[in-house]
RNA sequence: GCGCCCGUAGCUCAAUCGGAUAGAGCAUCGGCCUUCUAAGCCGAGGGUUGCAGGUUCGAUUCCUGCCGGGCGCGCCA
């Protein structure tokens, strides 16, 4: 049931029946103070205005026709002309037990479930991951989840960048090592960012390593055997590098994802020579172009993509162009979404509108790019170590889980070992998540350990201390919540409110969905939460002198918020514990 | 120079297609633990939504111009 989707329909059917020509749209919306009802309806404004009658006599008319009588206890007309819902609270249990009941808490599962192809991570195979890619990779990572839990089928792609120039100092380097030391083991690659210092270093100051650099680059992409050996060994040291930062993120991504630029070398002289074939590429100062008109200037002069340098090197538009063509071909995508750095908008609107001229993509295929603003230190500049360098994303981690840890054994000291540190964890990893994942996808965002790990306000840990609390309740209880019987009766205010927030689930993740903004959902759940609270204060269930109809009635209740706040959180990839 | 994004309470952030009196948290102040985890709850104060116009029944939201900040713009990715 999605409560919205319900009543936009009844109210578009009564908008029909009053008379209101088509196109006009019930405009159904949450209601914004709580004596203007759990629902609103706008729509009658717009359409009385294109009517030209007076838009509270229109209001009249609707209402009369709206067919809500086991749903509604009361319509009314308020303001200009909105309409005001207000729901009966025997709906809402009766809708509570029916979510209760579906292992899928009555969320919509699409009936025609879309191929939604998510492009996120991609991190750059030559260094170790850092906080750059954290958020591609966590946005991504919560979106890919939405969608597939609504039904449809997502083809996640890992567009490693294991293709670049720098792989050639890098396997230069390695080649020297391992010569020079005998038996390189794996040990000594593993802080592949040193190794890439190193490397850098050696390539700056040192002119007959810079050249056979350059040659190592154009010898593996010719494909020779020494040089693909070198680089594979490399590949391997890092992608498993980057697995490992997957799971102690819990981040869905496997092996099985990954698809590099690499997998397109062999397709990027066809798209230029197709793109040649198609006139819409041409030679410009010896490299291939292609020039839109669509990105002019004020001037009329067209902005530039470049397909294939002088040398008849390509560059990364070509290997994205070659990756749509795959995903519209191979992958039959309907739906295609980047979650990539703002700072790359026209790029990709670039390469979405060469795709579409070639033909690379059809029509009907959704481009969408999910971007994302810049992680700031707590200064509101760029978020980098004390001497200016990137921040490793396994260091920021590992510091999360530890000063979880410290907070643990300082709030509850009666912990297991074990428990503290499985708490420490979920705890740590998921404050970084929400922390990020609870501010608008758009903006750049302050990273602020004070804020993310006080456990107050809107935080991981709240949600999560939230679901402990009912957890408690269930084992002082004595109750197994998968057995639990009886009716819902939602007799207090706080029980009302907390049923309402519970069947709004199902419209947040719609529009999580379409959006592609997690932070609705971190909103919700938060609001979830808070309801939670203020219920678990208002209303007794253990206590002396709480009837058992009302005790059934609460711990029912209680269910219902524990696998919501279990199921949000696990969209968001963030994990619950009985206690903490 | 051109283009894109942003400017909301002291701070960090919300505001669902243009809807009613712009909401939370932190911080500040005042209450609530012999009773289901006080990592909590209840309450108070705090706003010319950068500025000036425009569109309209209605603008934080759309348009124009300024001011301020960030980012991008031919052979890196």
């Amino acid at each position: 049931m999605n409560i919205k989707k319900y009543l936009s329909d009844q109210v578009a059917l009564a908008l029909t029946l009053a008379g209101v020509p088509e196109g006009s749209e019930p405009l159904v919306t949450q209601s914004t103070r709580a004596e203007f009802g759990h629902y609103q309806a706008n729509g009658v404004l717009p359409a009385a205005k294109r009517m030209q009658v007076n838009p509270r006599d229109l209001a009249s008319k609707v209402v009369d026709q709206l067919k809500l009588e086991t749903v509604a206890e009361k319509i009314e007309i308020a303001g200009p002309g909105f309409i005001n819902i207000h729901l009966t609270s025997d709906w809402l249990a009766r809708n509570c037990e029916a979510a209760l009941a579906d292992d899928h808490l009555n969320a919509n599962r699409n009936a025609e479930p879309e191929i939604v192809v998510a492009d996120y991570s991609a991190p750059n195979l030559a260094k170790e991951m850092h906080v750059g890619h954290l958020r591609s990779t966590i946005i991504g990572d919560a979106i890919a989840r939405v969608l597939e839990f609504q039904g449809d089928h997502v083809i996640r792609q890992n567009h490693m960048g294991d293709w670049g120039t720098q792989f050639g100092m890098l396997i230069a380097h390695l080649e020297d090592r391992l010569t020079a030391e005998n038996s390189l083991t794996e040990v000594e690659l593993e802080d592949l960012e040193a190794f890439y210092r190193e490397a850098k270093i050696r390539f700056d100051e040192d002119a007959g390593f810079a050249d056979r650099s350059r040659a190592y680059v154009v010898k593996l992409q010719g494909g020779d055997a020494h040089c693909n050996a070198l680089w594979q060994k490399f590949i391997d040291v890092s992608v498993a590098h980057s697995e490992a930062i997957y799971r102690k993120l819990n981040v869905s991504l496997t092996h099985q994802h990954i698809r590099p630029e690499s997998a397109y070398n062999d397709d990027l002289p066809k798209v230029v020579a197709e793109l040649k074939r198609q006139l819409i590429v041409v030679q410009d100062q010896g490299a291939q172009v292609v020039f839109l008109e669509e990105f002019a200037d004020k001037d009329g002069k067209p902005s530039v993509v470049i397909v294939q340098k002088t040398d008849g090197g390509y560059l990364y538009a070509t290997s994205d162009l070659a990756a749509l063509k795959y995903r519209n071909d191979e992958l039959q995508a309907d739906r295609i979404l980047y979650f990539v750095d703002a700072r790359q908008s026209l790029h990709l609107q670039q390469v979405f509108t060469v795709a579409r001229k070639a033909g690379f993509v059809s029509d009907s295929v959704s481009l969408e790019h999910c971007a994302f603003g810049t992680m700031m230190d707590a200064d509101g500049k760029p978020f980098k170590t004390r001497v200016g360098g990137t921040v490793k994303l396994a260091e920021l981690l590992d510091e999360a889980v530890e000063r979880a840890r410290r907070l643990v054994e300082q709030k509850n000291p009666e912990l297991t070992a074990v428990e503290r540190d499985e708490v420490a964890r979920k705890v740590g990893i998921g404050a970084v998540k929400y922390a990020d994942l609870s501010k608008n996808r758009t903006s750049d965002y302050m990273f602020n350990w004070n804020t993310m790990l006080s456990f107050e306000g809107n935080t991981a840990p709240y949600l999560q201390y939230a679901y402990t609390r009912v957890q408690s309740i269930f084992r002082k209880a004595g109750v197994d919540p998968q057995n639990l019987s009886g009716e819902l009766h939602l007799s207090e205010s706080s029980e009302r409110a907390l049923a309402l927030k519970l069947l709004q689930f199902n419209e947040t993740l719609d529009l999580v969905a379409r959006e592609c903004l997690p932070h609705l959902l971190c909103t919700y759940l938060y609001e979830l939460a808070s309801d939670t609270m203020s219920f678990y204060e208002a209303c007794p269930i253990l206590k002396d002198g709480v009837d058992p109809v009302s005790k059934a009635s609460r711990l029912l209740l209680c269910q219902f918020v524990a696998r919501t706040l279990k199921e949000g959180l696990d969209l968001l990839g963030i994990e619950v514990m009985d206690r903490m």
